[in-house]
DNA sequence: ACCTAACTGTTAGATATCAAACTGTCAACA
DNA sequence: TGTTGACAGTTTGATATCTAACAGTTAGGT
């Protein structure tokens, strides 16, 4: 019963999701940043200016989430955030240069590990792989609340 | 910005995890669990006897965790610890009556989310990403620690 | 103008997770 | 028999997540 016998899919796929949290945990650690956190701040650097709403789409969970996740971004002044265009409703959000410096590197390093991951699938069966994640994600609910 | 372009296979991979956790959700939460506490209790209604340690292993999480969630599931009386054996460091966990009877159901509500899922795959096409993911999960790292 | 509904973000309370430090127990070995 | 190291579990303090309830803002309809 140590050996447990793996016959679903979904299985494998969360197993694979803890895996990639993991792996990049050293890079992510020596900056004293969550996971969650560095993924929004670097989101942050490629988007500038999103609203919250969108930042909790993308990163797939709740605007409770975001709003307590970009507290401790800006405790540390991280980000920034401040409302625009008359809509005193949006927040945009902006990396401060300390973010977006403590994020440098962060999608290369995140791009290492993806690689290291999949290393044992050649580019054919990587191509499978996309076309049937995408056919399944395709049917999927978005996280939208 | 609204249309991410999802070139990243592990993208997917978390989203389906993502979608995968949500989609029992009713079910579990008619029960007032939580998504782990369920899983942890379906586990010991299959390995009664089962010692934390291992729980931590096949639920993919750390003695610590497994230690509060059991806290958790012992003060509703779903489960029960004692050590046996004459080995005081091992503690040997139980669901009670109590709680194999709220749980009874899970693994086939469980089963047909999954199946909700893969629907958009065939036959053929579930075996090629069950072999494909199997050879990815073969290399990566058990979360022993 | 006003009312209402939708939208955006926050708070509160619960659980999960992790690392690190700690306690207690067992076993091996001198 | 005593010491030492490995093992099992707990605690602590931090962050993330969820739901539900809440507050302020905007926009639409009458």
């Amino acid at each position: 019963m140590k050996e447990p016998e793996f016959t679903s899919s979904l299985e494998l796929v969360r197993w694979i999701g803890w895996a990639q949290k993991k792996s990049g945990e050293d890079w992510i650690r020596a900056r004293e940043l969550s996971h969650e956190q560095a993924f929004v701040l670097g989101y942050l650097v490629d988007n500038p200016g999103s609203i919250q709403r969108d930042i909790a789409a993308v990163s797939r969970t709740s605007a409770a989430s975001v709003s307590s996740l970009l507290q401790g971004l800006e405790r540390r002044d991280l980000v920034e955030r401040r409302t625009e265009d008359g809509d005193e409703r949006r927040k945009r959000v902006y990396a401060t240069p300390a973010g977006a410096e403590l994020i440098s590197g962060f999608e290369d390093a995140m791009a290492a590990t993806d690689d290291a991951i999949l290393a044992p699938l050649d580019g054919d069966e990587r191509a499978t792989l996309l076309a049937l994640l995408k056919k399944i994600t395709a049917e999927l609910p978005q996280p939208r609340r």
